[in-house]
DNA sequence: GTCTATAGGAAGATAGAC
DNA sequence: GTCTATCTTCCTATAGAC
């Protein structure tokens, strides 16, 4: 359907490329939920575009390369999320308790206190199958990792117990988001959240 | 084709069923590999029967519910293996540490020393979209924890603090095996089944 | 940029011979 | 019990009007 604008000269914005009914940071988020909560495989296009409010036709017209680019560039969008709201953060000059407190904070907004999946989950192939998005899940989870050990070292751990730590607590975010899945409840989430600073910092040097 | 077998009398074993080519077991346990690397979306009847052996048609006598049906006998099936391996030696009358040690060799062989995913995980869905197979993999990571704390309480660890390190134990597995798929490498599950017993055990009264 | 309509193929599932 | 052949439905993707 033509819009047109009140009060402006006909014939103007249709020389102009017609406004997109939903702009493209929306309908990344709402496809990146479906591809959460379904998978690659278990997000059809039908799905996709209903959360979109979208047809079919004209997500191909905005991802010429199909639901593969969607994931694609859904996950580039979580990866810029991550880097400006997780890692950042982390790398700051703050002091290492109060960079984990924010880290929290984003954590949770970022799951939904735990009732969204990751990404980095549910786009994983197995090793043997060597997936579309193997490179950049992996690069993803060795950021986050390295972030994290920066804040460790910079509270006062050294280089290998400040990656043990952090690789452990990478290993119980995704877990609890895995039980909470499975046990249908955010609870897990909730609770690694609230024993996170301890697990982090405590028997700091 | 129809097996004769050497030196038996012609006709006899007509009236008998005829001998799968492959047992119920044996046939689980490749529809289960299927399911842990694929997902249940994933998991194509092609590849099912491909990895069977068989054609699809063979799969569909043996399994006359479909795909559902296949999912869920391979959930029961492992079920039993948990708790015949994992869940009877946890709740044994043997010393705690030596309970663990043996929940590490079985972990390290169930998972194919990281190699292969969870079950448990591949076929969660989200819990507003509630799978097929939500209420038994809910009952199987419940029984997991459940028999995890018991092996902590005979350790002298008090009711809480037992479940909390059981349910954190089993995140940590989870989450090491998130880890393993995403960055193509078996050394998160591998750290992970050293680091248990410490985990699980230091720090008791 | 979005839509309706449809092509082309893979998916789940069944029929019937052997 | 297994097979080949087939059915139907769903899925990915494209064509072309507006």
């Amino acid at each position: 359907m033509r819009r047109r604008v009140a009060g402006v000269g006909a014939g103007v914005e249709m020389h102009m490329a017609r406004r997109a009914t939903i702009d493209d940071a929306r309908l990344l988020e709402k496809l990146g939920c479906v591809f959460r909560e379904c998978g690659y495989e278990g997000a059809s296009l039908a799905v996709l575009a209903k959360a979109a409010g979208l047809q079919k036709a004209s997500l191909y017209h905005r991802f010429p390369g199909g639901k593969e680019q969607m994931a694609r560039e859904v996950l580039a969008a979580a990866e810029a999320l991550i880097a400006r709201d997780i890692l950042m953060p982390l790398k700051s000059k703050a002091p290492p308790a109060e960079r984990v407190d924010i880290l929290v904070r984003q954590l949770n907004g970022f799951y939904s206190a735990g009732r969204q999946a990751c990404l980095l989950n549910m786009l994983s192939a197995a090793p043997t199958q060597e997936g579309p998005f193997a490179k950049e899940i992996k690069r993803a989870f060795a950021a986050i990792i390295a972030a994290l050990a920066v804040a460790l070292r910079d509270a006062g751990f050294d280089a290998r117990s400040a990656r043990v730590r952090s690789e452990r607590a990478v290993m119980l975010l995704q877990g609890s988001l895995v039980l909470c899945r499975g046990m249908g409840t955010t609870r897990p989430f909730r609770d690694f959240l609230k024993r996170l600073p301890q697990e982090l910092l405590a028997g700091r040097a």
